[in-house]
DNA sequence: GCGACAG
DNA sequence: ATCTTGTCGC
């Protein structure tokens, strides 16, 4: 088993470490990239994915993924644990180092500050924005139908990101700083990735390589040489 | 004690 | 997250 107090201790001590001010060191950047994770086989296995794509391009230009078996379980709050050594694995394997990293699930918006997004910022050293399909914490104003619409996410009069809607008829975005970078930074530059659909690309990418969706499987055929793994 | 709860 | 067909709406 797990100790989780030990866990939730140590997440105190390192959100104290997260940069929430611009260390972008770019004024466009060259690379960004998506991480996510997938499971196969009952979940015993994690596959994590990290796909990096031009600026401002934003065509896939290299991935990497990483399988190493699971040994977390998933605990609202935790996820950090489970998922952080598998896209560790997949980040060592990189050639291109992106200059931004989009990670799925939240950044400060975290229970106790150190969602996903900001634990893999700091571990890899890297500027990091969590963007996150569904809310873990905070409260916000009911968001309106109208795309576009932003909100403010706070808890304990705290501001922790951005609740967005990315996207007409789609469940808003939940956008937080991961690591070295200002909310209002990580906001503008997931807009700068939009390209009509719910999620920006490094998330879609990321997403498609990881849990190897059909999109990513037809890219593979049409790029059978950049075919790994 | 009860309800909430990223992926 | 993952398992999965059809179906509703733009």
């Amino acid at each position: 088993m797990i100790n989780t107090a030990s866990l939730r201790a140590e997440q105190s001590d390192k959100a104290r470490l997260i940069v929430r001010d611009d260390q972008l060191g770019f004024t466009e950047p060259d690379w960004i990239a998506g991480a996510d994770v997938g499971f196969e086989q009952d979940g015993t296995i994690t596959r994590a994915a990290i796909a990096i794509l031009s600026y401002p391009g934003l065509d896939l230009v290299e991935y990497q993924i990483a399988r190493v078996p699971t040994n977390i379980p998933y605990i609202p709050g935790l996820l950090s644990f489970r998922e952080c050594p598998a896209l560790l694995a997949a980040w060592q394997k990189l050639t291109i180092k992106p200059q931004l990293l989009f990670v799925d699930g939240q950044g400060i918006a975290h229970p106790r500050r150190l969602g996903v997004a900001s634990h893999f910022g700091l571990l890899a050293d890297v500027p990091a924005i969590g963007v996150a399909k569904s809310r873990l914490c905070g409260q916000h104003r009911p968001l309106t139908e109208a795309p576009g619409d932003l909100a403010e996410l706070t808890d304990k009069n705290e501001f922790l990101g951005w609740v967005w809607n990315s996207k007409a008829r789609c469940k808003p975005l939940y956008i937080s700083v991961g690591h070295r970078i200002s909310p209002d930074s990580a906001l503008t530059w997931v807009k700068r990735c939009m390209r009509g659909y719910r999620l920006p690309e490094p998330t879609r990418w990321a997403d498609a390589i990881a849990s190897r969706r059909p999109a990513f499987l037809r890219w593979l055929a049409e790029h059978p040489e950049k075919s790994i793994d």
